[in-house]
DNA sequence: GTCTATATAACGATAGAC
DNA sequence: GTCTATCGTTATATAGAC
């Protein structure tokens, strides 16, 4: 055999995870699944049990891996513009390579709100308290305009995400093919960064 | 009796906008847009063929309703701020009756890519040339740091439509019920303005 | 045009042999 | 743990009476 029982789970896993991303959890098909796993069917209730519990940790293990970034990156003492760029750095390396995952993870989020609130629970994550005090206190020492902390956190998310959610828009008013689109998103490391950064700069009277 | 023929297609259609939009394509069932037009399911064939038929028919109508708006601002000869205070003005005015109008659209636009392009070419709607053209005149002039218009736009329409897209995680992360929600969206409308206008404005040295 | 009844296929899930 | 066969249900779609 050339595969023990371990690997065959995450051979299902790895496949479910590939299939819902497409398809999303109403689109996506068990056999399909399978034939993606090159597995029998039965295996995939066999591991587990149901397909929506199949998707439920499917979607846990995505959560996982867009949020935790952001909020690590909101709780360090680095200096805020440091911040934003690290922010978009490190979202773009990471979707470069996974550009459905935000639109699937935003989307399910939504037909699954309970398990996102499971997700924060069970990792302890809370509103970043320490990106909003940071907020507060350039604002009050004049170096950056005031600002909503929260406001602000949502749109940086939305200019970073955005892209990714509304690839057939892009590609379909900008007449761009595969490359074009990969060649925007490259320009918008650098675009954004300005654009937020200059967004909260004070202006002198 | 008191429905014409007319209006029976009308109220299929109205229930169908309806439950494509809460649950998708695939998560949509024939029955429940039945039920939900108080109407026999056998009907939905007889006024639509098939339920892919309908879907495209009310897919298209909803894009109507996003785009046109935002081309028809962008192409106006207002001034620039003008345009963007425009653009967040009626986009909220509508979105806050139809917070899942840009969910559905969005997403149902990346299964669907053809139905955007169909769209565009039947409406005869083109990249924006005039806006594009007066993105660089502001800034040859020095009045705006210099800017590709592409990433202006895209970043404009994504700072209106992520707090809509991303309602739950906003919801979550802030721990809003549906009144702090709204609330956070009516703020926004204001904040958005400076906070677009500000990205823009020319650093002096 | 509108209804009931039904065809037909697909889906998730399980039983049981190996 | 893995397979085949199949159950029970639900989905879209159509036939045919009225």
């Amino acid at each position: 055999m050339t595969n023990g029982q371990k690997e065959t789970e995450d051979q299902i896993f790895e496949a479910a995870t590939k299939v819902f991303q497409e398809k999303g959890y109403a689109g996506a098909r068990m056999q399909e699944i399978a034939d993606e796993a090159e597995i029998n069917k039965s295996m995939l209730h066999y591991y587990f049990r149901s397909k929506e519990k199949l998707f439920r940790q499917v979607l846990q293990k995505q959560i996982g891996k867009i949020f935790p970034t952001l909020f690590n990156v909101l709780s360090s003492e680095n200096p805020l513009d440091e911040k934003v760029r690290e922010m978009i750095e490190v979202y773009y390396s990471y979707l470069k390579d996974n550009p459905s995952l935000p639109q699937f993870v935003v989307m399910e989020m939504n037909n699954h709100p309970d398990e996102f609130r499971k997700f924060l629970q069970e990792e302890g994550i809370s509103p970043p308290q320490g990106f909003i005090k940071q907020i507060q206190v350039h604002a009050v020492k004049g170096e950056i305009t005031p600002i909503d902390p929260r406001q602000f956190i949502i749109s940086i998310v939305g200019l970073i995400l955005f892209p990714f959610l509304a690839q057939t828009m892009i590609k379909t008013v900008f007449n761009l093919d595969e490359a074009g689109y990969m060649q925007f998103l490259k320009e918008r490391k650098d675009f954004l960064a300005d654009f937020i950064l200059n967004a909260i700069k004070f202006e002198a009277p």
